[in-house]
RNA sequence: GGUCCCAUCGUCUAGUGGCCUAGGAUAUCGGCCUCUCACGCCGAAGACACGGGUUCGAGUCCCGUUGGGACUACCA
């Protein structure tokens, strides 16, 4: 079933706080239905809350979405710019009789709340004012006139179709007694004056929805296609926050991970196509629908996120990769002068990095010279017994250029037939002398990545301490 | 308390009444490959929450139970 008007989507994060993940992945769903339908996608910031809105949050929001990639047609709009738009369908709805003002003191409220909910009743507003016809008056607070029988039906995209009855829709307030709209009534009418036509959001909302119908209702405005997604929760299946770990977008960027995984493992969950699980975003945009988003919530596992990572990175284009690598390799203290060399070390080291920093951590004996020799690698292999294999290779290599593969697998033929070991036996001593750890890529490609003056002098430099320590 | 939503391996999921002896991925364990690591390959273990229906036949439909969750503000 294909929409036949063009769609606008939109996200409305609140900018308290950073991009977190199920915010982005709910940005990422309507995005992605924008963009596979051709639609708008427009960005709003829902700041009415003064006293936790924070310019800084609007920007690293901002910045997190467009890290990802997510961009939008239309916005940012910005909630507390828009009072009087607010204020003008307030007033529409006591116009037409479908809200009025409420002096019921909050205290009475209150009391009265706790009072039905000591009885086991529903601790809706009682109608006190609802029937009074009141007048504007300084300190009242306006109240939509909600259907009192029948019940509100709705059908998700997601969910299917549900069915709330009207008795347990309060006559909630739409504008606080300083006339400001309160979160239902904004949404609303940003809704309409926007032209949304799918709303996407988290499955905590689903119970708002009636709420947010009788608006549109009262308005005489058709309601919005609704989509609700599943909430993303914590491994211990609470909804997901900072005790979790790291759960803002912009965490995941510093630890290294490629915007386009965190985009598929977003994705992927709550949302699947067959048994695939690797989706480039161009995919994604092709293959994304509504009608396979599950209905239950689902745990965020970061080892899931990791291994899809990894699998990025091996597609990730080397240059591109390189160029990402730098801020990694700086905060490690290197600075890299030789783009092309850079290039050449991450292709060693793509098929083995799970993340960024990962791969800045394994790339750093190339760049910088070895402090030390990792302890396992120096009690197993920087020894007596490989001391004339290294010699004699370190001889063998003296003339030839280490680039030159052919040339450096006849030195290692040598030194094997001199010495009789197998070429593992050789190579484990010469990767701990070149590279100071028992890990590393191949033999030949990290040779000449190294260079001739890097290889030769740390060859020499691992005998003379071989010798050094065997002296005591 | 009320209303609403949800329920397949540890985790993400496929599954839309017979193709299910429940598939894939990840994590775990074992093996292979191999100059190390990683990749890759092979294999093991691992799930339809429970109980009733409906049906010739139910993971799939219905009801109930249990267990999770959301909402129930002059927050969003």
């Amino acid at each position: 079933m294909e929409p036949i008007e063009p769609i606008v989507t939109r996200f409305p994060p609140s900018p308290t706080g950073n991009l977190h993940v199920g915010g982005a992945r709910t940005a990422l769903f309507n995005w992605l239905y924008a963009r596979r339908h051709g639609g708008k996608f427009i960005l709003r910031m829902e700041d009415t809350d003064r006293e936790r809105s924070k310019q800084e949050y609007v920007d690293a929001i901002l910045d997190a979405l467009t890290w990802l990639g997510i961009d939008w047609d239309e916005g940012p709009h910005f909630q507390s710019r828009r009072g009087p738009i607010y204020a003008e369908y307030i007033q529409r709805l006591l116009d037409t009789g479908n809200a009025y003002y409420c002096t019921c003191p909050p205290e009475v409220l209150e009391r009265k709340r706790k009072a039905a909910l000591e009885k086991g009743q529903n601790p809706v507003y009682d109608g006190t004012c609802r029937e009074k016809s009141l007048a504007p008056r300084e300190g009242a607070v306006v109240r939509l006139k909600s259907p009192k029988t029948g019940a509100t039906v709705f059908e998700d995209r997601v969910k299917g179709p549900i069915s709330t009855p009207n008795s347990q829709l309060d006559d909630l307030i739409i504008a606080r007694s300083d006339g400001s709209p309160t979160y239902h009534l904004a949404v609303v009418v940003d809704d309409i004056t926007m032209g949304v036509t799918h709303i996407i959001r988290g499955d905590d909302h689903v119970s708002n929805t009636p709420r947010q119908i009788a608006i549109y209702k009262a308005l005489g405005v058709e309601p919005p296609v609704y989509a609700h997604v599943p909430m993303v929760l914590g491994p211990d299946k609470k909804r997901l926050s900072k005790r979790h770990g790291a759960a803002s977008v912009t965490e995941y960027r510093e630890m290294g991970y490629l915007p386009e995984a965190i985009v598929n493992f977003l994705a992927r969950l709550g949302w699947s196509h067959g048994d695939q699980e690797f989706f480039t975003v161009d995919e994604l945009e092709e293959k994304f629908s509504l009608e396979n988003i599950g209905k239950s919530a689902g745990v965020f596992d970061p080892a899931r996120l990791l291994d899809l990572n990894a699998d990025h990175m091996r597609a990730a284009d080397t240059s591109r990769l390189a160029g990402l690598l730098i801020p990694h390799l700086e905060k490690r203290g290197v600075t890299v002068e030789d783009r092309a060399r850079l290039k050449d070390a991450v292709e060693t080291l793509k098929p083995r990095a799970k993340t960024l920093e990962d791969m800045a951590e394994s790339a750093l004996f190339y760049f910088t010279p070895i402090a030390r020799y990792e302890e396992k690698g120096d009690k197993k292999f920087l020894k007596a017994e490989f001391l004339p294999a290294l010699e004699l290779l370190s001889a063998e290599l003296e003339d030839v250029d280490v680039a030159n593969q052919e040339a450096v697998e006849a030195a290692f033929g040598a030194v094997m037939e001199q010495t009789g070991l197998g070429f593992g036996k050789i190579a484990q001593p010469v990767r701990v002398a070149i590279t100071g750890k028992t890990a590393s890529p191949g033999m030949f490609e990290t040779m000449r990545v190294l260079g001739n003056e890097n290889v030769k002098s740390r060859l020499k430099n691992a005998i003379a301490y071989i010798k050094a320590k065997e002296q005591g």
